[in-house]
DNA sequence: CACTCACGGTTCAAATTTGAACTCAAGGTA
DNA sequence: TACCTTGAGTTCAAATTTGAACCGTGAGTG
């Protein structure tokens, strides 16, 4: 972009030192997740979303939660997710059914096979996150690279005030 | 995951601190690329994706290039481009002519509109970086930033090898 | 108790994205 | 020249995602 051509010439530009830093996170943005995609489509037949759904499941109590919860933990809308899990639930994966103390919430249940099946998915997604990422770096950058993500994802969760 | 359920034995499964850090970076995988989408739909009435495009033409010889090339540049499928191509052709901002050498390319080219609709877009999403991002990191851990997000995605492009 | 309001989810239509089939141009090859 | 093959883009149908409208359930209020 030109940043001469600037109206009321106070924007804050990148530096190019951050300029490169962009171009590489952008980078890291948008591929990694294709490729981790690529991996589970390929062994697992899943979606990275759909493994995250899983995932979060198989670690929750009782392999239980609500749709508002794991769609928070996901990052997902509740329609995307709704979509989701009734795929999910049409594998038998997952199954629904409403909170006997509030029936205005639906837990999404981890079944047994769906316990099994992120149980098989997870080795060669741990491979794939490991060799995408994890085996080229240095222990010093993976500390590193935990700061940073961390400080940038906190500056996210309480909607920043806007400019 | 449950790693003791584990079958051959040998998976390479992510230490504690690989698991500290894949959880941050995966936040900022998912949660960044929607926090400048907004902005930019807000702002500009545009996807990140498109964003990419018009910059990329942006900074290309006379603010053209051919599809394979953008798509490459962009990381999207031809198709996807093709698509996005169209709708940013019907909004004015590109346009499509066949290579004069040879016909079977097709440039995408720029038009001054298009250049007027990056440039005003630039300041917001400038600052919606630095404020997601820059604004967050000291000077060193940009740099760190750099040499990991380089590595990780420099990972990507050959196709490593699969297990 | 009747009413209304606010939630948590679901659903439906519209917009996107994907993947496969298809078109057309340019190089060989015979 | 006729034929085949490959490469670059487009297009069409199917799958996903999004956003708005909608449906029950539980809390508050009068």
């Amino acid at each position: 972009m030109d940043q001469s051509t600037e109206t009321p010439g106070d924007v804050r530009w990148l530096t190019p030192a951050e300029q490169d830093a962009w171009q590489a996170l952008a980078g890291v943005m948008i591929k990694l997740p294709a490729a981790l995609e690529t991996q589970l489509q390929r062994d697992s037949q899943l979606t990275l979303f759909e493994y995250f759904v899983l995932s979060a499941l198989s670690t929750a109590d009782c392999r239980a939660l609500s749709m508002g919860e794991l769609a928070a933990i996901v990052n997902g809308s509740l329609s995307r997710l709704s979509n989701v899990i009734k795929k999910l639930e049409s594998r038998g994966a997952v199954r629904r059914e409403p909170s006997p103390d509030n029936r205005r919430y639906t837990h999404a249940i981890l079944t047994e096979a769906g316990w099994d099946l992120i149980v098989s998915a997870a080795p060669k997604h741990a491979e794939a996150v490991r060799r995408q990422v994890f085996d080229r770096l240095t222990e010093d950058e993976v500390g590193e690279l935990t700061t940073i993500a961390r400080r940038i994802v906190r500056g996210m969760e309480p909607d920043a005030c806007w400019p």
